[in-house]
DNA sequence: TTTATATACGACTAAATCAGTCTTATTTAT
DNA sequence: ATAAATAAGACTGATTTAGTCGTATATAAA
């Protein structure tokens, strides 16, 4: 099956929250989590992850909480999901770091080169997919 | 994460090796499974359903086996990816059978339309590449 | 300078899913 | 009859995911 995991189904409500609220003050993880009825320490974790990736800038303490580095049309949804997920992608043998891969029909498969080619295709949507296309 | 089963790997390579040996006899599990080294009851599962998704058609008993009902290049991979995996969807709340989502976000979440046009057009990425492509 | 409110981060647990195994029934060519 | 094949479902172990908990650190404001 083919699934985004909870992770970034958050990533990206996190994300358009964000976007929409871009003014005034500093959205934080609690209004996020309250607001869409999320776990607190999930969507934390989730914008930790933003934060380390530079898609956000974070402030702690009193009136702390995160803020957008870029415009929603100006970030793709591929780097939503980068930013949460560690391990995107479409079968275990396209490991970018080919030696982590246990796959025992790497040299039997055949069907490895069509499928990196198809990976390339599903990334080129949410390449060209921006948050503020799903605003 | 986004990614495939092994049962939808295991079927793209039970029907690579289906299309690339349709002639002189029937193809069997057992063929398939030794051939590139999948535990046999696996690949039978696929192969049954891939019967039931009238893929191919079964022949039993003894030379009896798998044949291709269609030609490669009339055989899309979403067809091969849905014949295996119950479940092919981004997300929980894309459940054709709404009747059976339990995501409980449903009235909250505002992604999911966006969500929706995505999975259109990944489905249209297997919807466009057949068979014949990743022989 | 104390307090309340925020991020940062890692350990832990429970639930769900996935991969694989095992068993039995049925079909059919020889 | 027998051997070789599909059909199908129950079961188990391993892995992954989702969620919880606890603690440390930073900072605005009283």
């Amino acid at each position: 099956m083919l699934k985004l995991s909870k992770k970034t189904e958050y990533a990206f409500m996190a994300a358009r929250h964000l976007a929409l609220n871009n003014s005034g003050h500093y959205s934080t993880a609690k209004e996020i989590a309250e607001n869409y009825d999320i776990p607190y320490h999930l969507i934390a974790k989730v914008l930790q992850n933003f934060t380390k990736s530079k898609l956000v800038t974070s402030f702690q303490g009193v009136k702390g909480g995160y803020k957008l580095n870029r415009s929603p049309d100006n970030i793709s949804l591929v780097e939503i999901i980068k930013a949460v997920e560690s391990n995107y992608q479409l079968t275990e043998c396209m490991e970018q770091d080919s030696s982590r891969s246990t796959c025992s029909h790497l040299d039997c498969c055949k069907i490895r080169d069509p499928l990196i080619e198809i990976q390339r295709k599903i990334d080129n949507v949410f390449e060209q997919t921006s948050l503020k296309q799903i605003l």
